[in-house]
DNA sequence: ATACATACATACTGGTCGGTATGTATAACA
DNA sequence: TGTTATACATACCGACCAGTATGTATGTAT
């Protein structure tokens, strides 16, 4: 490498230990398999990172937390109606897999099995985003009960439990079982008891 | 060793791996670490199973299906209501847990987490638990529609898929959170779920 | 132009891994 | 009692792992 830049190799380093970790888990992830993939040498990653934890660490603090923002917690924080809200993402969560991709599951689900009995630092990362994902829901039916657009009988906070479990839930069956189809199904169940949530 | 007992050095392998199986997943399972759990040699190990993936789908084959069998399985095809049987099947999950056991999570599920990508031998045993788990709740909920104790309007399959899905979900969900109570409260929106099921 | 920190590159190390080669003691059977 | 398959035991192997020691090229500030 001649030319220099950094940030570009953090990133493609923080990009590939991502792909490497979904496909294999962590501790199974080779080092060497990430740099082949990024023509970056140990020398360089070690540079970067002082430890493979550390670099797993900032795969889940700067990649996969933002994956969450973006794709939950700021559409559920600027929503109107938390009942629509939910039933649009969830559509969306199951149009953007194909077979493939599914097989893979949901990376911060993975990270969370294989982990959190293991390394407390992975479980604390990892428990903080499940926790900033169920509280937009939690906040979100709470806001709904004062606008009266959610019934007031439920528990805003354990009907969040429960819908992210039922979305962990429905991603790990689907990516056992292979199949988008899977995911729909289980997934048709939540969506009506999201709609039961109504006023 | 002088007294040979060949069947219960085979199965004091499998109880064996199982553990540490369940406690670092099976990739970083070490085969020396369950021979020491076991004073049983390396020789022993590798007379009773050719490899350590041998070993895995054993550990699969004749402890986890067993244990689904027997905790769901055997219990639900025996119910005359299926919808009290789920309750109470979901009360005895959760009060067989602890603090403890729950970081550890579901054993099929972390194993399906970890492998099923890697591993097809893996992903089909798995799967065909996780099937026979769900079917033996489809199967009570038609049960129950012909019975006239489940209602006529939902899909018996759909909820079957949705209920797995929810309880490994809120096991996942308490796993990563260190915390009876997370499952506790995910698993009380499902149970609530389940009633409106109810004829 | 000099000095210095950053950003790499290369070669290597100790340790652990799954697996094997080979030998030996035990049990079953003739 | 002799034979043979089973059930172990021990010592070792090559491969791979994360991590490090050491060196060098590049950019930056003075």
């Amino acid at each position: 490498m001649v030319i220099r830049n950094p940030d570009k190799t953090r990133t493609a380093l923080i990009n590939a230990a991502f792909e490497e970790i979904n496909q294999n888990g962590f501790q199974a992830a080779s080092l060497n398999n990430i740099l082949n993939e990024t023509d970056v040498t140990k020398g360089a990653l070690y540079h970067h990172f002082p430890s493979k934890l550390d670099l797993g660490y900032a795969v889940v603090d700067e990649l996969i937390s933002e994956a969450m923002n973006e794709s939950w917690v700021v559409p559920l924080e600027n929503s109107n109606n938390i009942i629509d809200s939910l039933l649009s993402l969830i559509d969306r969560s199951i149009k953007c897999r194909d077979d493939e991709s599914i097989c893979l599951g949901c990376p911060l689900n993975n990270l969370a099995q294989e982990m959190s009995p293991i390394d407390e630092g992975f479980r604390e990362r990892i428990n903080a985003i499940f926790d900033r994902w169920r509280s937009a829901i939690a906040d979100g039916l709470s806001k709904g009960q004062t606008d009266g657009i959610v019934k007031e009988t439920i528990s805003a906070d354990a009907s969040a439990y429960f819908i992210v479990a039922a979305i962990e839930g429905a991603t790990s069956l689907a990516k056992n079982a292979k199949s988008v189809d899977v995911l729909k199904t289980s997934l048709q169940g939540l969506k009506e008891h999201i709609q039961t949530l109504r006023n």
